[in-house]
DNA sequence: TTCCGTTCTGCACGTTTGTGCAAATTGCTT
DNA sequence: AAGCAATTTGCACAAACGTGCAGAACGGAA
């Protein structure tokens, strides 16, 4: 972090990444080790100095990339993972991908929302550091539940954001779900609160991912002490498939009369439309139905997810 | 190039950039060796998929770049490069940053002008492939001399610039000076010439060196044989110390009254500074006396140059 | 100044990556 | 189908790279 020590990291990595001279002849005219060159390489990466990137030529797009693309009008990016990974490693593998995907998309002066869950935690974990000016994270939902305030674990995901992109942390202290829809009314006139919703309301860019009802490894949302057995009943006869940011819909992309909805502090879909950018990343086939009624309900502009998925997306996709 | 080895190397650049996997397990992945993934690696990066780009924060900027940006209001890359390194080397390593650090400039339906000399010759070497559409190269100076054509050797450095971006290159086939003004008037109201002056009246990217009278490594102008002795006998009564394409200039940046200016084949100072982005290229203290002269004259937008020329650049600039 | 905790450095080693070469494969021609 | 040239592959080796560790350098606090 001090001065020199960054700007002897810039200039090995134009020597190293513009002019193809090797850590030991940067070594050499820097008068170090080679091994420091090494180190000061890493921290250029780390500190997002170097930025990779891979644009993939639309028109050599894998076939999986341009059907998705073509049927739900996202922009697709499909990770390459071999379908007999455990669910484990694939998660990590879409999330690191994930997390360099998302850097070039951020800017100064964004407002990015982001929810919390398995998926994003993981993402959360894989951030490369790109430095901003005036940029805000501002939490989605609620993380609060009956027998914890969930804020540890949703709070270290918010914060690792804004480490990560040097950006001011919003964090939204309320229950994922109000006991009384009445609550909620009274929460969202407090002036605490509308200072956050006046930030979701102005968000450039959303990242989050799906729940989906049956998967084999349930969503947080779903084991987490969030609802209590008469909800789960509730979701069932509503036939809910699905959620975003504690959010609920049907396969159809519907979500109109699922009460639950009203006691939920995660944005409406009909808000969440209005962003610019929306970032849907996924792991795991088992969250099919979920994501493909996030996919109908037009909630994401960008997705994110591993190759088996995809597949089952697209197989599905194809016999509507 | 065939198309499955294309996915092929999205896919590793995929798994080796943006997952952290290494050679080895991608070989594995793919089913084929490490070898061949290393060769897939390499393609992906030649092909353009994979872009490395370096961001230097403006506030990290090392000091020469900072007092060279506000001082000539150009955005400028010092290449950093010991001060002892002999001046071939240094062309070497400033061509390659060059190439790199022009790469990222370049868009669809971008037309390109290209000067020549042993500058940008060295820079067309060096350049990696990007894929555009619908973009163009075009000459900015004839290349002709009294002795040879001159052709193959500028048409080379256009050629390798085309095949770098897929562009279609216009060549401009004329003298690099006239021997008679009136014939350059003639000239200009071919059609054939016609075409490529109004390519360059509606470029968005110049690229060129500058060539410096006093130089102890003179340019392909000044030792060519494209300029006889009375007309190196009228630059030096006219005070001149340098040129763009083939246009003279003085210390001060003016240009009027010089009057070889009238049968050279390059755009005036005029029409080059309507151009949005304006590449000037430098390598070797030699040139600082043409550089000042080109600065001055408002000629650039983006400057590339090595570090000890910026340190002459500097100590020039301070006592004015 | 001396002490002690922290950070940085270079070494040595093991890992990872690049590449010349011969064999295998591919694509085209006859 | 057979032949041939051009390309691609895997092997084996050499070059380049990352990192644990011990010692050096640094930066306060006493």
């Amino acid at each position: 972090m001090p001065r020199s020590r960054h700007s002897e990291a810039l200039r090995a990595a134009q020597m190293y990444y513009l002019q193809d001279l090797t850590m030991d002849a940067i070594a050499r005219e820097l008068r170090t080790s080679r091994s420091t060159v090494s180190r000061l390489l890493s921290s250029a990466r780390e500190s997002g100095l170097v930025q990779i990137q891979i644009r993939s030529p639309l028109d050599s797009a894998p076939e999986l990339e341009r059907m998705i693309r073509s049927h739900y009008g996202v922009d697709v990016h499909v990770v390459p993972v071999l379908d007999t990974l455990n669910e484990a490693e694939t998660l990590d593998r879409v999330a690191t991908q994930a997390a360099r995907t998302i850097g070039p998309l951020v800017d100064s002066n964004a407002i990015i929302g982001v929810a919390w869950g398995a998926t994003i935690s993981a993402v959360s974990r894989h951030l490369t550091r790109k430095i901003t000016h005036g940029s805000t994270i501002v939490q989605l939902n609620g993380a609060g539940n009956m027998q914890t305030t969930g804020i540890t674990y949703a709070s270290d995901i918010m914060r690792r954001f804004g480490i990560a992109y040097g950006a001011r942390v919003e964090q939204f202290p309320v229950p994922a779900f109000f006991d009384h829809a009445s609550t909620k009314t009274a929460m969202w006139n407090e002036r605490s609160v509308q200072r956050v919703l006046d930030l979701q309301a102005r968000m450039s860019i959303a990242i989050f991912g799906v729940g989906s009802v049956h998967s084999d490894y349930p969503s947080h949302v779903y084991a987490g002490g969030y609802l209590d057995e008469s909800d789960l009943n509730l979701l069932a006869s509503s036939e809910v498939v699905g959620d975003v940011a504690t959010v609920f819909f049907r396969a159809d992309g519907s979500s109109d009369g699922i009460t639950l909805n009203e006691r939920s502090t995660g944005p409406s879909h009909e808000q969440l439309r209005q962003v610019r950018r929306r970032i849907c990343v996924v792991s795991g086939a088992s969250k099919i139905n979920g994501l493909r009624g996030a996919l109908e309900a037009g909630l994401a502009t960008d997705l994110i997810l591993d190759e088996a998925t995809a597949k089952q997306l697209v197989s599905f996709g194809s016999a509507p």
